[in-house]
RNA sequence: GGUCCCAUCGUCUAGUUAGGUCUAGGACACCAGGUUUUCAUCCUGGCAACCCGGGUUCGAAUCCCGGUGGGAUCACCA
């Protein structure tokens, strides 16, 4: 497509520019990414505007949320309402007199005028265009108000916003980094909105003004702003900027391709951190959905990921967010922690309540191998401390074979044993067991199976024998004969 | 509906810029087998795709055109 030479190598002012009007969404995170590791790997700046302009939806706990979100994934902006930096401020909502002072120049030149329009006519205009089937948009009544109306009735006092004096013939034509030249008829562009009756900006004065002054050179974001490119071009001539240059990238999307949306997977950003997902597995999924590396390969840390990440090498088709992919990431990240690191993560991010570090420590190599989320910690090892009812329909079905009375008596025997040999190898301890099962003859398998279910309560659970230490040998044997009196209840 | 974007296994993708090396590669998931007292891990194998139709060409997943399908967008929200 498009390709820009020195993408890689020139540093690259970028930016992700969130609304605070929600929990910080996992799209800015997936954008945020791109953009940060391209401004890192270029050795440029990275940015973190918060676009405030919306005063009713806006809500200042959610940039904080936002900001922390991100800095969990490892994403820190260079500038950003907290950290500063020399092109602030970076909350929209405190550049109303940049917007102000750059739309009036727009007035001057003619570029913009003002619309005294009320919401009432407009949307008597808009239900008559579409009862019409005809084109929508502004109608211009008011670009035809003399320059000298136009400025008196301002100054009465009468409430206004100021449009984009779109020239509707010709064609305007941009290219993107992914997807080559695209060209929209100027006919299909709206008067935009520049500067709302409250004063503050739209997106689209703001994003162009914010981002010439803070000196972004390329803008990645999400393809849904494809179609309102053409209004930000017309600013830049307007404004006789240069434009940055544009990569437009693919939407995450739902199961059924529809843009990701809360009704149909979790969004926020927090969701996949309760859950246990680990920031680096999240990144490295995320990047996944339309980057990959050069080789054959779907792992890789956050580092390499900035070391060898290309803008060019995004593809364009809106990849379908896969959770079961995520947890296998997930699962992945976590074998590769060291048990101790993995402590900390359990324990310092709430997923171990009730248990200390060291505890954690000494029961991990029963679980690191088979969590997927680190939420799933408390469940897995429930049995180590508690009681845990015995699966006794499983166990039924696993010794079918075996006499009730000849797997009680087993059962018995090997409660004996798990206390006599305690402390003694675990292979010891097995051949024990083994010997147990071969006087009575049946299976070995239906008497591991018993001590199993009496220990961990479950068919499915991590090793036995170690089970048995972090449970301990007389509180095991316990669980044995409890099952062996249960078992007895129920024949 | 108008406009724009997109289109390779169920999913994420490689291959498309410079057409042959593609009987289309990898990964997740799934299935089968091995290791294991269960599960998990690990190992081996398998299933599975170039949206359709034309054209260009000796040759097309790759280029062109037309369909079809999916998506986004048409706000004083971003």
């Amino acid at each position: 497509m498009a390709r820009l030479e020195g993408l890689t190598t020139t540093p690259a002012v970028t930016r992700v520019a969130p609304s605070p009007t929600g929990d910080p969404h996992v799209g800015t995170g997936y954008v945020a990414l791109f953009n940060w590791a391209l401004a890192k790997r270029t050795g440029g700046r990275f940015i973190l505007r918060i676009e405030d302009t919306d005063q009713a939806r806006s809500r200042s706990e959610h940039e904080g949320a936002i900001i922390d979100a991100l800095a969990w994934l490892g994403i820190e902006a260079d500038e950003s309402p907290r950290a500063g930096g020399d092109y602030g401020p970076y909350r929209q909502s405190e550049r109303g007199e940049i917007y102000a002072d750059h739309c009036g120049q727009l007035i001057e030149k003619g570029a913009a005028y003002r619309c005294f329009c009320t919401s009432e006519r407009l949307a008597e205009m808009r239900a008559a265009q579409k009862a019409a089937k005809g084109q929508m948009g502004y109608d211009g009544l008011c670009r035809s108000l003399t320059a000298h109306e136009s400025a008196s009735r301002a100054a009465d006092g009468e409430p206004h916003v100021v449009r984009l004096a779109v020239d509707k013939s010709g064609v305007t034509r941009f290219t993107d980094l992914l997807r080559g030249e695209i060209e929209i008829q100027n006919r299909e562009v709206d008067d935009q909105v520049l500067l709302k009756t409250d004063g503050m900006p739209t997106y689209h004065l703001a994003n162009v003004v914010d981002d010439h002054l803070m000196g972004v050179t390329i803008i990645m974001r999400a393809e849904e702003w494809i179609p309102s490119v053409p209004k930000h071009v017309m600013l830049y001539d307007a404004f006789e900027w240069s434009a940055p240059t544009y990569a437009h990238v693919p939407l995450l999307r739902n199961a059924d391709k529809s843009k990701i949306s809360k009704r149909k997977n979790p969004t926020s950003i927090l969701w996949y951190r309760d859950e246990g997902f680990l920031p680096e597995a999240m990144l490295n999924f995320l990047a996944l959905q339309g980057w990959r590396p050069n080789e054959d390969r779907e792992l890789f840390t956050t580092e390499e990921f900035v070391a060898e990440f290309d803008p060019h090498a995004i593809s364009t088709g809106g990849p379908v967010f896969d959770m079961t992919k995520l947890e296998w990431v997930n699962g992945e990240k976590i074998r590769e922690l060291s048990p101790d690191e993995l402590a900390s993560r359990l324990t310092n991010g709430g997923f171990a309540e009730g248990w200390t570090r060291d505890e954690v420590l000494g029961v991990l190599p029963l679980f690191q191998e088979r969590l997927k989320r680190l939420s799933e910690f408390l469940d897995q090892s429930r049995y180590i401390r508690e009681t845990v009812e015995p699966d006794m329909e499983g166990l039924r079905k696993k010794t079918k074979k075996v006499e009730p009375a000849l797997l009680a008596t087993g059962l018995r025997e090997a409660a004996e044993v798990l206390t006599s040999m305690a402390g003694k190898s675990h292979d010891e301890q097995e051949a024990a067991l083994r010997a147990i099962a071969d006087r009575h003859e049946f299976k070995v398998g239906a008497l591991f199976m018993g001590l199993r279910i009496a220990i961990t309560g479950a068919m499915a659970s991590p090793p036995l024998l170690p089970s048995v230490d972090a449970v301990g040998a007389e509180e095991s044997a316990r669980r044995t004969l409890a099952l062996v009196e249960q078992l007895a209840a129920t024949a």
